[in-house]
DNA sequence: TTTCATTGACCGGCTGGCCGGTCATGTTGA
DNA sequence: TCAACATGACCGGCCAGCCGGTCAATGAAA
């Protein structure tokens, strides 16, 4: 039996269930049995898998900026030129807000969690290395920009960081009043703003 | 009337410790106990001024915001020219990290809180109430600035709308990786790049 | 000035219920 | 028969909020 891929398998089913039930309850307010109940196993079981309640958080962050990174090489799979990848980067991540929207709970739970230092606090080195990582990804795209002609930059990563704060700003804004929001005219204005900012 | 006391004055001093308390151990983790300690009062004096724990932290939200604002005058007080406006916003801005650290770890709290749809939540009307007013202002220095003919820009409430996420963005990057910040350079940069964008 | 009744701010011990985590018991499948 | 896995009843620590009691401050009466 290849026990070893359903138990993987499993693992991914039971946060899957948790990121709903934390995305709609808070991580706080959630039980332990309600993620058991959505994920159509015991109690018991979960602690097969994890090993407590703020570990299944770590988990599920680890596992959410995996599927995002997959989402977002989806989105750029075979796209060149610079000023292109970024502008689908902008739409990708625009879009993401409503396709993902239980993610970006989530991560309000994960930020929240990760300011206080118990621990050695995983939560809070995951969320550096990913973000930098956006950060590196990012200012390749803008330096390869600026070497084949595309754009203007003096600092690159520094404009990265301006963009990728700029997205984050808009997912927090637009949790909490999406009705303000519109997010095609925005993609497009967006993505004009930062092409504009860098030529 | 018997003891006069400055109920208000007392109330906010309670507010300032449990700003502490909450930055320090998170809204979830810290007890009404110790917030009561560090005000140097009885736990049970904290229900003469609060309903419950949830209350507390929406009325610290508000007060917060109240105090945000006011720094916000004080640094702006006096200056009339919009470009001069935007750097100043921008420089006390990246200042207000480090000055007011622990209010933007209660605000992560306060972020993760508003998301979930219990009683008609007042917090994330506070939150949508105090982040339209800040795109407001902005829109106005904005438009005040193409009048003038300082800046060119078509669109700009969406202006306001980016430099106001950018902003965040970076408060939140800061907060959890800010040996990756040099706030002095990055104020300067940040500056230079918006004031460009609108030229 | 002294005394005493009245007020209400303040206190902290107590408790009910909640929920994370455990483990004795079932179930399955080989 | 036994290993592997799943389960949910149960336990125990925890803490928000309550409540009965205290006492400093006040001011009116003597």
């Amino acid at each position: 039996m290849p026990i070893v891929v359903d138990k993987e398998r499993k693992r991914a089913e039971i946060l899957e269930a948790a990121m709903l039930v934390f995305a709609s309850k808070g991580f706080h307010r959630a039980k332990m049995e309600e993620v058991a109940a959505a994920a159509q196993i015991g109690k018991g079981t979960i602690y097969e898998y994890f090993t407590s309640k703020p570990q299944m958080l770590q988990a599920l962050h680890g596992h959410m900026l995996g599927k995002l990174k997959d989402y977002y090489s989806e989105k750029l799979k075979g796209i060149e030129e610079p000023p292109e990848i970024l502008s689908h980067f902008l739409a990708a991540a625009l879009a993401s807000f409503r396709e993902w929207e239980p993610f970006f709970y989530v991560f309000c739970d994960v930020w929240a969690e990760a300011g206080r230092a118990e621990q050695q606090n995983l939560l809070r080195m995951q969320l550096r290395e990913s973000y930098q990582s956006s950060i590196d990804d990012l200012t390749r795209v803008v330096e390869a920009g600026v070497a084949g002609g595309f754009f203007r930059c003096e600092q690159p990563r520094l404009a990265a960081e301006y963009i990728l704060a700029c997205v984050d700003g808009l997912a927090l804004h637009w949790l909490y009043d999406r009705e303000a929001f519109d997010l095609g005219e925005m993609t497009e204005s967006l993505t004009r703003t930062v092409l504009r900012s860098l030529s």
